[in-house]
DNA sequence: CCGGTTCTGGAATTTTTATTCCATTCTAGC
DNA sequence: GCTAGAATGGAATAAAAATTCCAGAACCGG
């Protein structure tokens, strides 16, 4: 089976893992995919951990080694073990370090955008609202299809909402606005409206949300705490604070939220 | 001997350390020592090998967990394989009563893709490079047009960076597949593209990279480990590791990446 | 549908590693 | 310098981990 000697370096181990890649069977590749998502892990894990994360037998993983030039697991886990500097100094330290990386350089951009994201995150968990969230699931697991808006801004978490009910099998409809179509007829009255806007509030999403409450379909909002138009009428509001670096607020908690809600919706309706 | 419970975070180590060390016998000294300066070998090593390392013996090193608290040395090397993988500042606490709320409930969900995403930016900020995004900034900066690509999952990204593109006013398209016209033609030698894509990767996606690469468009990759169909051709990888929570990966790595480029790219070309 | 080949799961075995124990050696106080 | 108590080294034991093996399942070409 051992073709080949063992890869003496990670970036030897990656390329190898790269050109067997294909041509692995089942579980070796469950392996190989795994462990090329979760190399770090290699270091401190034991073959039944391993394996059980990528859903294998141990066994599976002792052949995926063989094949990958080593004689076992310890020989390849002794590859990670020696070059395993430490992932040290930890999270606050590397973000610190991208930053000092000069004022304005991409890497120091990055360590803002990570951080306004984290805070973002952090955020979230203080101020949601469980039971409101519990309502807005229900709300959406009743609707015979769910509508979906949000431009600009929110448009990536209107898309990924769609993306996340269709993987779920549920019947959702994005309002991409394609062809500047009006496509408020769509909308019937046990359907639901997931309206997504933060400031500036773009006038389509807040009158099609409003065109809704009046026929009296129900209509989620995914919005920003302070004076969001959408308070102002009859809606389901899902707060959301994001944290922002200059003129970009970053999307991470309004993201989180959005799979939630789709996944929660999608098991429900099973 | 074990009068205090064990350390709970690498921080409470280093500080039971530091109280401790006064006081203790010369080996178990010797063993405190060599593991203030070397904490980080703890997590990849055996008992033989820091006991020969700090030129005590095993028992000693057995004896020294024990006074710092654990109930062994596996127990106190736990501690540092599972905070290698890296808990943040510490909002675990609210995650974990998000958590409680009830598996499978809404809020519970919500925990999980949150903690989903804190792991996926703590990644970003270990694994991406520098130098290789200096260099992408570089080439989209003297792009003619900046073409972008990224389908299902990754078009939230996509469409954000267009978003982001065209704030920073700088001339950006997004191939969004409408109407399935097929847009390559209008991607000249001058520019540049930025392809997205995770896996199981998108047929289109890749097959416009390839086309770009045959006729010399520079390509950036935002993409996955080293898997990726987009590594076998010649392209500048961004290399992204999101965690996910079950079938639903995190995007927020991928999205601060994406802001980064936008911003880095957008204010350079002023 | 059959025979040969490859792949897989799981249990048995071997090896390594952690842990305990205790006889011996230090050390401090008298 | 004697003695009680603590500390130490090293061997013995227990536990955990890696590795092998093989019976049966899945797959493939004819």
């Amino acid at each position: 089976m051992q073709v080949q000697s063992a890869p003496q370096t990670i970036e030897a181990f990656q390329q190898r893992l790269l050109q067997r890649s294909d041509r692995l069977p089942k579980r070796l590749r469950q392996c190989a995919d795994y462990l090329a998502a979760n190399a770090d892990r290699i270091a401190v894990s034991t073959v039944a951990e391993l394996a059980s994360a990528a859903n294998v037998q141990p066994s599976a993983v002792m052949r995926f080694c063989q094949i990958m030039g080593f004689s076992g697991f310890s020989d390849m886990q002794r590859l990670f073990r020696d070059s395993y500097a430490g992932s040290w100094p930890d999270y606050a330290t590397r973000l610190e370090n991208l930053r000092q990386s000069g004022a304005g350089s991409p890497a120091a951009l990055l360590a803002e955008f990570v951080d306004a994201s984290r805070k973002s995150l952090e955020n979230l968990t203080n101020t949601i609202d469980p039971p409101a969230l519990d309502q807005a699931v229900r709300q959406l697991c009743a609707a015979r299809l769910i509508h979906i808006i949000g431009r600009r801004r929110a448009f990536p978490v209107a898309s990924y909402l769609a993306y996340a009910f269709e993987k779920m099998e549920a019947p959702a409809l994005l309002h991409d606005g394609v062809g500047n179509l009006d496509c408020r007829h769509t909308i019937a009255a046990d359907d639901v409206l997931i309206a997504i806007t933060f400031a500036p509030y773009g006038q389509t999403t807040v009158d099609l949300a409003v065109d809704c409450r009046r026929r009296g379909v129900p209509v989620v909002a995914i919005t920003d705490t302070v004076m969001s138009p959408l308070r102002q009428i009859d809606v389901l509001p899902l707060l959301i604070n994001e944290a922002d670096f200059g003129a970009f607020r970053s999307l991470s908690a309004t993201l989180s939220l959005a799979m939630t809600l789709a996944v929660a919706v999608g098991a429900s309706r099973i």
